[in-house]
DNA sequence: TATCATATTATGTCTATACTTATTTTGACC
DNA sequence: GGTCAAAATAAGTATAGACATAATATGATA
C-alpha cells in the first residue's frame, strides 16, 4: 500500500501511458482537450503507431482519454476510473494471512428457490435447486455465512456431488466457469442466524455479498455471503 | 460453426478470444492443461501471432489463462475472473434515474486529519486539511452522507475554491486527477449522526465505501460514505 | 441557405517480421 | 549423480505497412 512506484516504465507502450497520464494529470493536457494525434505522437515519442496506440488504448481503458475515430482522442472530461474487483478463493485469502482454514455444510436440501434467489438468477422461481448454507472458518473463528442456491440443470455432472463435503465455491469454481457474473455489495443487520452463524449479536451490521453466475445454460448459482463485522472488501488500482 | 454469432465477436482478436474462452468454458481445455502457443494456434486460426497475442491477452486479463514465456500459457487452475467497479458521479446516478439532485455542505473546517483519516492517507497526522460533512439528496431524500478530508497541499488552485458551494466529489473528479485510488468496502452500524444524516434509526446497517486517492505530491481526498438503508452496489461483467 | 454526396482523416485492426527476455532443456564436465 | 553453462523455446514487445471504418469537412447542388 505504500510503495507507489510514479513510473511503471517496462516497455515502450508502457512508458508513453505514464508520459501522457503524467501530461493528462499534471493538467498540460487539460479536460476536453483534443491532444495529437497518434501518428504525431508516434514521431514525437519516436516510437511507431501502434505502440502510440496500445499506450492511448490503456488510458481509454482506464478512462483517461475518450477516443473517436476520425473524431481524434480527448481528455475525458469526467475521468471516471474503473477499478478492477477480484474476489479470491476465501480459503486461498486466509491461508495466505497464515490462518487455519475450515468450512461446515450447517444445511444442504433440495428446494425451490426463494423469491429473492429466482429474482436474483432471472428466472421462475419453479424448478428444483440445491440449498446449501455453510460457514467458512480461519483459525476456528467464522468468517463467512453463505446461502447458496446451486442450479443442478447448469452444470453436467453436478449430482454426483456431495457438497455436504466438498466445498461448494471452490468446487464450482472449477468446473463451473461462467460467462457472466454479477456482484453486489449490501450491508444488513444480522438477523438471529447470521448472529449465530457468525458468533456475533443481532443487529450487528454485516457486509453482505450477492453474487450470481450464468453460463449458456442459465444461472449456476446465486450466493448470499454474510461477512464477519468489520470485515473489509478493497479494490485498488 | 461458422454460422454460430451468439457473442458480440467483432474483431479477429476478440472472435480467437471468444473461441478460446468457449474451449475453456466447454473443458475441451481443462484446467492446468497447456494449451497449444502461440504460433500453432495463428496456423489453425488462420492470423497473424500478434492476433493471437491479442486474444490470449485478454483472457490473461480476464484470469482465465495463465502465460508465462517459455513456459507456455495454460489454463488457470483457479480462474479469478475480476469485475470491474466504475463509481459514477452520485449526481450522474440520481439524475440518470429520473431523479432531482441536490447536495447540502453540513460542516467544514480546517483541521489536522483524524487518526483513521491519517491512517488511510498513509500519512502522519499532523498537517491541516480540509474537513468536509456533506449529504446528497434524490428528490430530496438522503443517499449519501459523506465524511472528507482533502489534502490541500495536493492540489494547486484549492485555496480559492469554496466546498460550502461546490461539490468536493466533482471538484476533485474534474480537477485533481489521481494517480492511485483505493476503494473498500465494509458495514456499519447508523450512529446518531449517520442516523440524523440519512433520516433513519441509530442501528440501521449501512454500507460504507472508504475511498482514498492520491497523486505525486501525495494523499489527495479521503472520505468514508455512507449510504442510505437498503443501497446496493453492484459490479457486472 | 439548406441538403446531400463525396473526400478526407484519425482511429481500429491486422499482418509479417524482428528482436528481447524469461525459463526450461540440454549436455558437457566434474 | 550433481552442477553449471549454453542452447532452445514461447511469450513479450516493437515496427512498418496496409486496409477498414466511422465521423467530420467540403463542395456541389437545389
Amino acid at each position: 500500500m505504500t510503495d507507489r512506484t510514479p513510473a511503471p516504465t517496462t516497455g515502450k507502450a508502457l512508458a508513453i501511458a505514464a508520459e501522457v497520464r503524467r501530461r493528462i494529470v499534471d493538467r498540460e493536457w487539460q479536460q476536453g482537450d483534443r491532444i495529437p494525434d497518434e501518428a504525431d505522437l508516434a514521431i514525437d515519442f519516436g516510437a511507431a503507431r501502434a505502440t502510440v496506440n496500445k499506450a492511448l488504448q490503456i488510458l481509454a481503458d482506464e478512462g483517461l482519454l475518450e477516443r473517436r475515430r476520425r473524431a481524434g482522442t480527448r481528455v475525458a472530461v469526467d475521468p471516471v476510473r474503473k477499478a478492477t474487483l477480484s474476489i479470491p478463493i476465501l480459503r486461498e485469502q486466509i491461508e495466505s494471512a497464515g490462518m487455519g482454514y475450515s468450512h461446515r455444510v450447517v444445511a444442504m436440501q433440495h428446494a425451490p428457490p426463494s423469491p429473492e434467489a429466482a429474482r436474483r438468477m432471472g428466472i421462475a422461481p419453479d424448478g428444483p435447486m440445491i440449498h446449501l448454507r455453510a460457514v467458512h472458518y480461519g483459525d476456528g473463528k467464522p468468517f463467512q455465512y453463505e446461502d447458496r442456491w446451486i442450479n443442478p440443470a447448469a452444470v453436467a455432472g453436478m449430482g454426483t456431488v456431495d457438497f455436504r463435503h466438498v466445498n461448494a465455491n471452490e468446487w464450482l469454481v472449477r468446473n463451473a466457469l461462467y460467462q457472466r457474473a454479477d456482484v453486489t455489495f449490501s450491508a444488513a443487520n444480522a438477523d438471529v442466524r447470521d448472529a449465530r452463524m457468525l458468533q456475533t449479536r443481532v443487529g450487528r451490521a454485516l457486509l453482505i455479498l450477492h453474487r450470481t453466475t450464468w453460463n449458456d445454460a442459465g444461472p449456476i448459482t446465486t450466493v448470499r455471503i454474510a461477512c464477519r463485522p468489520g470485515h473489509e472488501i478493497g479494490t485498488s488500482d
